[in-house]
Parts: structure tokens; sequence; C-alpha cells
RNA sequence: GCCCAGGUAGCUCAGUCGGUAGAGCAAGGGACUGAAAAUCCCUGUGUCGGCGGUUCGAUUCCGUCCCUGGGCA
């Protein structure tokens, strides 16, 4: 029998933990099963930071065992490659533990390179890495646009000459294996990257992807905002730079932080504004994370406050199959 | 009641020496392979407060009325 791996996806702030919880809930409680939740929000990862996060509590695990949660420091920032070679080992074990294994989080990119798979590279070492960003620092965009020019001029038909990021990775990740990043995706591209029902490993998979009207969701977004800074964002903030960190660290760049951050500095006239923008940014975040979810398939899409029922029977026939 | 400032996009505002308007933010759409809650791209949006007048033509000039803010009474 194949493992079973559920997946709970859907933009921030739409009911993933506690979906989450229950459909485990469900499997030990009535189909006495064991089951474990590994997470995949790219933030859940930062032992340091989780107010501002929605890091599930423990209170909200409710017993039910996470993964890949309060795994790493903001000041080793985790990436995809790591992601998969950690969450992989997590998940195996599991498995191997015969637990059904439920992955739940918004971070569609980190799940596609979880369950597709990604252009195998060495981590670039230090000096290149430097290298890069001191000759960007000095003479901008201008020589690495010169580099792919000759090197691999489909990238600048891939990128945009404004994505400077991603246009350094490309120039880096030749240097790195003599390869043109654009050949990588190209045959990448050929195993359909948003079609999940062929994955790069032998499970058995169901996605769940929960979702809720706009305007629904946007008032769940801002009385979460709220909730954030009642439970002590602003402590939480306080106690990093206490505890040393330069608070240029980049995880703390991400919706909240950056904003707590700023609030800290005098950046905004009061708390109400910093809520505001955080809810706004949060909202948006929320438009594209669905455009991404929206083209992986296939998915079973459900409201997170009126479909509980019949997740749950979804999960039982799925576990019997 | 009088004086002043203002009323232009969902919001904050710019502008038109008279030829029906534009930025930022918001919104909508999209991209995405080692930073992904990041990064990047594309796209609108208007009775220019109402009504009259002058003019070939008024959002722009004039009159009047309404509204908002400030001052004086």
């Amino acid at each position: 029998m194949k493992n079973k791996l559920i997946v709970v996806s859907g933009p921030t702030a739409s009911g993933k933990t506690k979906t989450s919880i229950e459909i485990a809930k469900h499997i030990e409680k009535t189909l006495n099963r064991r089951a474990a939740v590994v997470n995949f929000d790219s933030l859940l990862f930062y032992k340091e930071i989780s107010i501002g996060t929605a890091k599930p509590t423990m209170e909200e695990r409710d017993g039910i065992e996470h993964h890949m949660i309060d795994i790493e420091s903001i000041n080793s920032p985790m990436n995809a490659s790591g992601f998969i070679k950690k969450g992989e080992e997590a998940i195996l074990e599991l498995f191997k533990q015969d637990k059904v294994v439920i992955l739940v989080g918004g971070s569609a990119f980190y799940l596609r390179a979880l369950l597709k798979g990604m252009y195998e590279s060495p981590t670039a070492p230090k000096e290149l890495k430097e290298g890069i960003t001191e000759q960007y620092k000095n003479e901008g965009i201008t020589p690495f646009i010169e580099f792919l020019k000759i090197n691999d001029p489909q990238s600048l038909i891939n990128l945009h000459e404004n994505d400077h990021y991603r246009l350094m990775r490309a120039v880096e990740y030749f240097q790195l294996t003599g390869n043109k990043i654009s050949d990588k995706k190209k045959e990448h591209d050929q195993l359909n990257p948003y079609d999940f029902s062929t994955i790069s490993h032998p499970w058995d998979v169901l996605h769940f992807y929960l979702d809720l009207p706009k305007d629904e969701h946007f008032e769940i977004i801002k009385k979460r905002t709220k909730e954030m800074f009642d439970q002590g964002l602003m402590d939480e903030v306080k106690e990093l730079e206490l505890n040393g960190f330069f608070m240029t660290e980049k995880p703390l760049a991400s919706i909240g932080y950056k904003e707590a951050l700023e609030l800290k500095n005098g950046l905004f006239e009061n708390e109400e504004q910093c809520i505001e923008r955080i809810a706004i940014s949060t909202r948006q975040l929320a438009k594209a994370q669905r455009t991404f979810f929206n083209k992986i398939t296939p998915k079973e899409s459900f409201n997170p406050i009126h479909d509980q029922g019949k997740i749950k029977e979804r999960v039982t026939s799925f576990l019997k199959e």
C-alpha cells in the first residue's frame, strides 16, 4: 500500500492550521491511524518569530506532532533546497512509522519544489555570492546582462530586465555549474511543474485547497492582524533586538515584522495605521498565493468554515483507497 | 454673518497661461527554481462639487449656490 500524503494548502489566514488539526484528530480518533503534520510555510521554520507568522501554538496543535517548525534561526535563512532535504527526511521517517502525513502551508513554491523536484545545483561558495553582490553594488545590473547575452541569452528572454534578483541568480548558476539555467528550466517544464498528478515520489497524494470569498477573507485578515498586536508582536520584536539580532535578517523583511520595525522607528503615525498596512499587505500576499495555487492541479477546493464535514469524509475515503 | 483656503480617480494630492487630465497608494491581472510572507511585470479607473455666464470650445475665466477646514465676529 502506498504512503498517504494529505496536502492542506491555501492563502494565508484561510484556516489551514485548524483544518489540519481536525484532519489529524479525525485520522487518529475515527480511523485509528497515526497522523503527523509537516509544515511548508516558509516563515514557520524560524524559531525566533512566532506571533507575526501565526505559528500554531502548542494549544492549537492539541497533541498532534508537528515537523519543519522552529528548525532554523533567522540568521541562517532556509531556502527551497534545504527545505526539500529536511522535509523529505521528515516525511520518509514518518512514513516509516506508518503515519499519515499532513503537509500544511501556503508557500506554493516550496510545495512544488518538494513534490516536483528542483534542478540539481551545489550550494554557491561564499566567495562567488559575495563577488556577485559586490559587483552589483558597484556596477549595477549591466555587467550581468552583458554576461547573459553571451552565456545564457534565453534567460534574458525569460526574465524582465528589472528582475535583478533572478538575473543575478542566472549568472550565479552559470558560473557555478557551467550550465544555462534556462536550459534547466526548459527541461523541467516538460515535467509539467504545476501538474501534481505525477510527482517525484511514490506517494499517494490528496490535495485540499482552502479558500473563501475575498471580502470575508479580508475581515478575517484584519481581525488576525489586530490579534497579533494584542498577543505581543511588538514585544517579540523588541526581544529580538535585546537578543543581539541586527534586525536586518531576511525573515524580518516579511509581512508583519517589516511594518512592526517601521512602527518602532516612527515611520507610522500610530499603531492603527501600521495594522492597516499589514492587513493590506497580507491581502496582497493572499492574492499572490491564489495566483500560484490556481495553476496547481489536481486539487479539491473547500471552504474552511462550512466544509469541515466534507473534508473529513473525503479523508476517510482517501485512506480506504 | 464676514474673511481666507480648498472641493479633480476608492484615498492623498498634482495639473491644465482655455483645446475634457496625471502621480503615489489602493484595486484587478500575471510571472516565478537555492530571499518565495521575497522579487518582478502589465492594466484601468474620472459628470475635474452643482447651476448659469463669457467663448468656436470651460475642469481651467466670471457669477452664484452647496459642502469641508481655518480665522474674525
